[in-house]
DNA sequence: TTGCTCCTCACGTCACGTGAGGTGGC
DNA sequence: TTGCTCCTCACGTCACGTGAGGTGGC
């Protein structure tokens, strides 16, 4: 019934090479049926092709092998298609990013970029309802969509109103590590019994900023913060280990064409660098 | 005017990390403007930020060190923007493979896998306008197109017709090593003077095969090859080897929608094992 | 018998990340 | 002075690929 077959040709019938085999033979992923004891000759049976394939297929789609051990290995079919789904929402996500990365890139190709303009304010402290959490990089959009959802619902529960703009901040960690503490805020008028544990209200203390104007989609932060970080760096003097902060003057909440965004990044600097 | 700024400063300006910093500094890909000669300490200038930043962007899109390396460095703004606009296709063709790849692996996991007929066929000897070349898995989707757009514009200029059904051949190579011998053919009833220096009518020798015809798109082929081979080694004995034929009843050039696509995969064999 | 297939073992690749162990700057 | 930043060097990671050198099967 299920034949069996030399390596060679269950390379052929799978399209994965013959090192990848004897490889995946080593961390036990795929193990031949058999291995003839005196010359070492693997035997896979045709039985085997459709795991081999599914293995390939997972791969292409660059999932790590540790993650396609658990996926192939757990005989829940539940289990193994939730395991899979996840991780093909993962993959369309980051299509999209990679789409959206193309696009900005071909547009700075054609358009000039325009110099930035740099204004130094001092922003008062105010109360904010927040949450706060460890961020990667590629995890911040996710994690701001939830985290204003949770902070706006909390805040209708509570029968507050936003009292300004909502913001972040952000550790410079986030920026130097790729993962860092990250706080949403959105600034409330009065205390309030908040029934959500992870939220707190707290002072967000009073700091001076170079501020400038980011247009447009977040894609292309990386640009305004290399032009108002050079322009600090420059003219003024930043405040060691101080978070920057975002404030969403126009974001998600107000438009969905990420063209329309508006966003000022704050940069935090000391009162006497400040020599505009 | 352009200040400098310590490593870490750097970092988190253009959001690489230290490390990475220290990296493309060794391989000479972004080089502090100072290095002190007694600490070792480097120091950036404010205007390296954009070079940087081009620099991350690229690698976002996988864009290999080297490459990078070449783009970055050319004094001409043309040859660069032709190799950037060049990787962004090749890019955007990948992110096109990927989403079918996601597709075809969600129909896998809703709709069952239908078992596959096997024919047996005796194909004889005919004359065909061929086009060969070593091709890389990634690569064949295109190669086809191009390959026929030029055999059909050498038919056309040779005023012939096709004969028969066009098709290709894979040698074994091409799937156990990623890359391989492909020949595309297009039958043709009698002789004539090509001006495609490529291109040479030549005799496809008789052959008999065990035959499943793949319905859908070319993504989904690794299915029809795996429970071909599977039959074959089950129930035949193939033709070491020899390559493998595919015939496009209907492929790009007769639908526009893959779904229609149909396609014959035809698995050499010997006479002698044919028992089925 | 010939040459093709298969074997192991050691090392290379790519683009960094992870520590260890130590010094310098504000 | 303290602790934060920076340094080098060696090694690890991920998923294989590349050869060397040798044996086995048809």
């Amino acid at each position: 019934m299920t034949a069996t077959v030399a390596i060679g040709e269950f390379a052929r019938l799978t399209h994965l090479s013959v090192k990848t085999l004897r490889f995946y033979h080593e961390i036990a992923l795929l193990e031949p049926v058999s291995v003839d004891a005196a010359t070492g000759y693997r035997r896979y049976g045709t039985n085997q092709i459709e795991r081999a394939q599914l293995i390939r297929r997972l791969r292409a789609l660059e999932m790590p092998l540790s993650e396609i051990q658990t996926v192939v290995s757990t005989t829940d079919p539940a289990v193994r298609d939730d395991a899979l789904r996840a991780h093909l929402t993962s993959m369309e996500t980051r299509l999209h990013d990679t789409g959206a990365a193309i696009a900005s890139l071909r547009a700075l190709l054609t358009e000039p970029t325009a110099p930035i303009r740099v204004q130094y304010r001092v922003e008062p402290a105010f109360p904010a309802l927040t949450l706060t959490a460890r961020v990667a990089h590629a995890d911040i959009s996710g994690w701001c969509g939830d985290a204003f959802e949770r902070i706006y619902v909390a805040l209708a529960d509570a029968d507050l109103l936003p009292a300004g703009v909502a913001g972040a901040t952000y550790s410079t960690e986030f920026f130097a590590d790729d993962v860092g503490e990250v706080t949403a805020y959105v600034p409330v008028a009065g205390d309030a019994a908040i029934t959500d544990a992870d939220l707190r209200i707290v002072e967000l203390p009073v700091r001076i900023y170079a501020v400038a104007l980011h247009d447009g989609p977040f894609e292309d932060f990386d640009r305004t913060y290399g032009a108002l970080g050079a322009h600090v760096a420059e003219h003024a003097s930043a405040l060691p280990d101080e978070p920057i902060r975002e404030r969403y003057l126009i974001g998600p909440d107000q438009s969905h064409n990420p063209a329309d965004y508006r966003t000022e990044v704050c940069w935090p600097i000391t009162a006497k660098g400040a020599n505009s």
